[in-house]
RNA sequence: GCCGAGGUGGCGGAACUGGCAGACGCACAGGACUUAAAAUCCUGAGCUCCUCCGGGGGCGUGUGGGUUCAAUUCCCACCCUCGGCACCA
């Protein structure tokens, strides 16, 4: 491996751009503007191929935009908050603020090292406390809006530990510290009322449909889970005599009649009301007390063999038909959807038919298409209406309206629109977050810090050991506090809030991370957002999207800013993984970028990952092929050598010559403003880097093959080539670029354009294809006319052995593409 | 289990809107340069069968079917891998 000096190179012109400030953001710019973000990492560390991948696809777009003439913002910050530091807390007896600011500024310098193009002027971590005092005052703005409130919510409980678990934390029900036995327990949490905006969020889909990938939207829609139905009464009488009610909500109201059981979730209060009622209430106690133990993805998975315990002594009441069901508990049936139970419709249902056959259930078609035979499975399409009294011969989907409609002139039930979408439950029971605002007082209740206080400092006498309550609630000093109404002694909130918080409008606090008087000016607020391109991973494709973009509508309504989505464009590029899966510090299968740069340099690291795979894919690594990226950077550098010597062989030329020179003169040309107008699109439109690479490497050996190098239109080729590589392989192109002769850094030089005239063709090669077999190609006028395109092919002598006499049933021509004959 | 994505040579990948499957790169083989090696430059190659050595045939995009003059691309069924599933970020 004989060398350039990358790392001299690479240090200069890093040095260069920094003192000159290029990369800084113009809030007072004139040209249009361009904001360009990856999703901020958390400071675990080292930077690994994963954060490469993310950052450098976010500088490629940013240093080609500047090139197009944009004012770029390219901001930069750490999501530090989080439990990571936490477990480092309790395994290195190491405090997290000190583990977090140390990670940050060695990640920091490894940015610095591949060249990001960062406005490093307005970094911003999450744990400053000029960052999370803003935290602090949303969440009082949205507690003023009655967007924040307090309820019960479930959560992990290791009694042993006697503290709050993450589901990280939990490995099949154990703890992963001490490994008991994981119990759920009901604490008193906060919430953020994100369902208030469930239509929006849905609607909002509307403006993204040009900038955000189908897939992302799609799983949002899914997320959200908008679904029109019916909640119906459905009456419930024990043995004894006493009656009730339990509400089901349905999204067939159509198979009403159908119903032959009633699923309830295993924490159904019905239970509670009728106790005494039911025979088997101790099996149904120990039922609920398992179901606990299991997580929701548990408890949906065990499909196969879902199991249900018939409720003794109670049975419900189809209101259509008066027939008796009986009723059944089941973990399947979640507390937290819908109404926490279901009717049951084997016939039209694949769950409850699988339910049915095995509790032997009867199974009652009230759909009927000749498609449909429910005694081998559930028929869930439309159909003509049986077994359904009045609604009789009617076709299945005017039945959904008309039972509705019944239904609710019964006052039997009403029309409901049902989300999947849940408010979202902030508070944690951790100490390396935003503290919760609030302070309980026992005369005058909860009520928020007032805004002249904040922040609420994170109190730093605290020992993380991984055990106990809030960690905030060992601090006598912190929890103590004076109510802010009366006066009295009150107790502060210990909760912090979730990290997802923080991660929910960083982007609008770069535009202004500077102020102290607001989260951010709404006027420059207004000059930079929305972000018009955002790059990250496609994990966060519900979550961490769905969170921001709600708290985006809700700084609309507040007033600061004036668009209704935060992210124009997004790019979700695929994770990097190493032996199958995503690479990450917790899993230990990491490759840093330190261990690529320190061999090849920045601008190999850079063009490899860029070029080994599409973005948007998953990749796992392999540092096989390196070796070509290394290769193609000293292939051009070669180029641009020889392109400064004088050519000896350029001189005399005989008429021969001449009319060769032009031809090749006139298809290097051609093939010059090809590869531009590929390099633009693939970047700005189709968003493929490693295809604008290999367009670029196509020219780069057609300059290595092409018999006249040294003439005028060879060293154009050279600069455009130099020039669309400067947004992947930055420090290489500004030293070649340079050693062109020119003067200005390439941060400040348009981008090439391409000329209409230049990529026309004159001939066209067609492939023939005869009964759909390619048997050869021939070279035409691009122009040609089928008639004389037929009579070509025709007469060509090599292509008769596949006609037979009787001839050409169908001559089919694509222009420009392909020719297929149907011979008989 | 549910939601979403993916599966193409030995490997990473390319292929517009249904129109030459394998661009570009890695690894590999041969040649040039060299005392030699490295580096570099040039050439070759999906698999397979036949060959008079000019070339010619067949098969091939996870599996099985279908639509079409033509399918990696559209439709149906299935298998496998990955991401998310609300306290990892």
């Amino acid at each position: 491996m004989v060398s350039y000096n990358f790392a001299e190179i690479e240090k200069k012109w890093q040095k260069h751009w920094n003192d000159k400030g290029l990369f800084k953001a113009d809030d007072k710019g004139v040209k249009p503007k361009y904001y360009c973000l990856v999703m901020f990492p958390y400071p675990s560390g080292k930077l690994h191929m994963g954060h490469v991948r993310n950052y450098v696809l976010g500088d490629v777009f940013a240093r080609y935009y500047r090139m197009k003439g944009f004012n770029v913002l390219q901001p930069i910050g750490w999501d530090a908050f989080g439990l990571p530091a936490e477990n480092a807390a309790i395994k290195n007896k190491i405090h997290p603020e000190k583990w977090t600011r140390e990670n940050i500024k060695h990640m920091a310098s490894q940015l610095k090292d591949i060249g990001i193009s960062y406005d490093w002027n307005r970094e911003l971590a999450t744990c400053d406390e000029q960052y999370y005092r803003w935290n602090q005052w949303f969440f009082i703005k949205m507690w003023e809006k009655g967007l924040a409130y307090r309820k019960k919510a479930r959560v992990n409980w290791c009694p042993s530990c006697g503290t709050v678990l993450a589901n990280e934390q939990v490995n099949q029900g154990k703890c992963w510290r001490c490994d008991s036995a994981v119990e759920d327990r009901d604490l008193e949490q906060w919430f953020f009322k994100i369902t208030q905006y469930s239509d929006e969020l849905l609607s909002g889909h509307d403006e993204l449909k040009d900038g955000w990938p189908e897939e992302v939207l799609l799983m949002q829609k899914n997320w959200i889970g908008k679904s029109t139905g019916a909640e119906i009464d459905f009456k419930v009488v024990s043995d004894s005599g006493r009656e009730s009610f339990i509400k089901v909500f349905t999204t067939r109201p159509d198979t009403l009649f159908g119903a032959t059981f009633m699923v309830i979730a295993p924490e159904h209060a019905i239970i509670k009301q009728f106790h005494e009622d039911i025979k088997n209430h101790g099996e149904l106690d120990d039922y609920a007390a398992q179901a606990k133990k299991k997580s929701t993805i548990e408890r949906l998975s065990d499909e196969k063999d879902k199991t249900g315990i018939r409720v003794a002594g109670l049975s419900a009441v189809n209101p259509v038909n008066n027939s008796k069901l009986p009723i059944f508990v089941s973990d399947y049936v979640l507390t937290d959807y819908g109404t926490g139970a279901i009717m049951s419709v084997p016939a039209h249902d694949q769950r409850d038919w699988d339910f049915a056959k095995k509790y032997n259930l009867p199974v009652v078609e009230v759909i009927h298409s000749k498609d449909s035979d429910i005694s081998k499975k559930a028929y869930e399409g439309e159909g003509k209406m049986v077994n359904s009294g009045q609604f009789n011969g009617i076709s299945s989907v005017e039945a959904l309206e008309k039972v509705t409609a019944w239904v609710d002139g019964q006052k039997l039930g009403k029309k409901t629109v049902n989300f999947r979408l849940k408010d979202w439950l902030l508070s944690r029971q951790r100490y390396w977050g935003t503290p919760i605002p609030m302070i309980h007082c026992e005369k005058c209740g909860t009520l928020p810090v007032p805004e002249k206080e904040l922040p609420v400092v994170l109190p730093q006498d605290i020992q993380i050991t991984g055990k106990g309550g809030s960690p905030l609630a060992e601090s006598a000093s912190f929890v103590k506090a004076k109510c802010p109404k009366c006066g009295g002694k009150a107790k502060r909130e210990t909760d912090t809030m979730d990290t997802f918080v923080d991660s929910s409008w960083y982007f609008a606090r770069y535009c202004d991370s500077k102020n102290d008087k607001l989260p951010f000016s709404p006027e420059l607020a207004d000059k930079w957002m929305p972000v018009d391109q955002y790059v990250g991973g496609i994990e966060h494709a519900c979550m961490h999207l769905i969170y921001s973009r709600f708290w985006f509508k809700v700084m609309r309504d507040l007033g600061l800013v004036k668009a209704n989505e935060p992210f124009k464009r997004l790019l979700t590029q695929g994770m990097v993984t190493l032996g199958g899966s995503a690479m990450s510090k917790s899993k230990g299968n990491i490759v840093t970028q330190d261990e690529i740069i320190s061999k090849y340099g920045a601008d190999t690291a850079r063009l490899f990952i860029m070029f080994a795979a599409p973005p948007e894919k998953q990749l796992e690594w392999s540092s096989e092929g390196v070796e070509g990226s290394w290769r193609f950077i000293n292939r051009v550098i070669r180029l641009v050598e020889r392109i400064k010597e004088p050519s000896p062989n350029n001189q005399q030329s005989s008429v021969e010559q001449t009319e060769a020179k032009k031809a090749a003169n006139a298809s290097l040309r051609t093939l010059i403003h090809r590869t531009i107008k590929k390099v633009t699109t693939d970047i700005e439109k189709e968003q493929q880097l490693n295809t604008a690479i290999a367009a670029v490497m196509e020219l780069v050996n057609a300059l290595y093959s092409y018999s006249y190098f040294g003439d005028d239109i060879s060293k154009q080729a050279v600069e455009t080539v130099v020039l669309l590589l400067a947004p992947f392989t930055p420090h290489v192109a500004e030293e070649l670029w340079a050693e062109l002769g020119h003067k200005e850094s390439l941060l400040l030089t348009k981008w090439p354009e391409t000329m209409d005239e230049f990529l026309k063709e004159e001939n066209v090669e067609l492939p023939v294809q005869i009964n759909g077999k390619l048997r050869g190609l021939v070279q035409v006028k691009s122009g040609i006319s089928e008639a004389e395109l037929r009579s070509i092919i025709e007469n060509e002598p090599r292509f008769r052995p596949y006609i037979n006499s009787r001839g050409i049933k169908k001559f089919i021509y694509v222009p420009g593409k392909i020719v297929n004959l149907v011979a008989n």
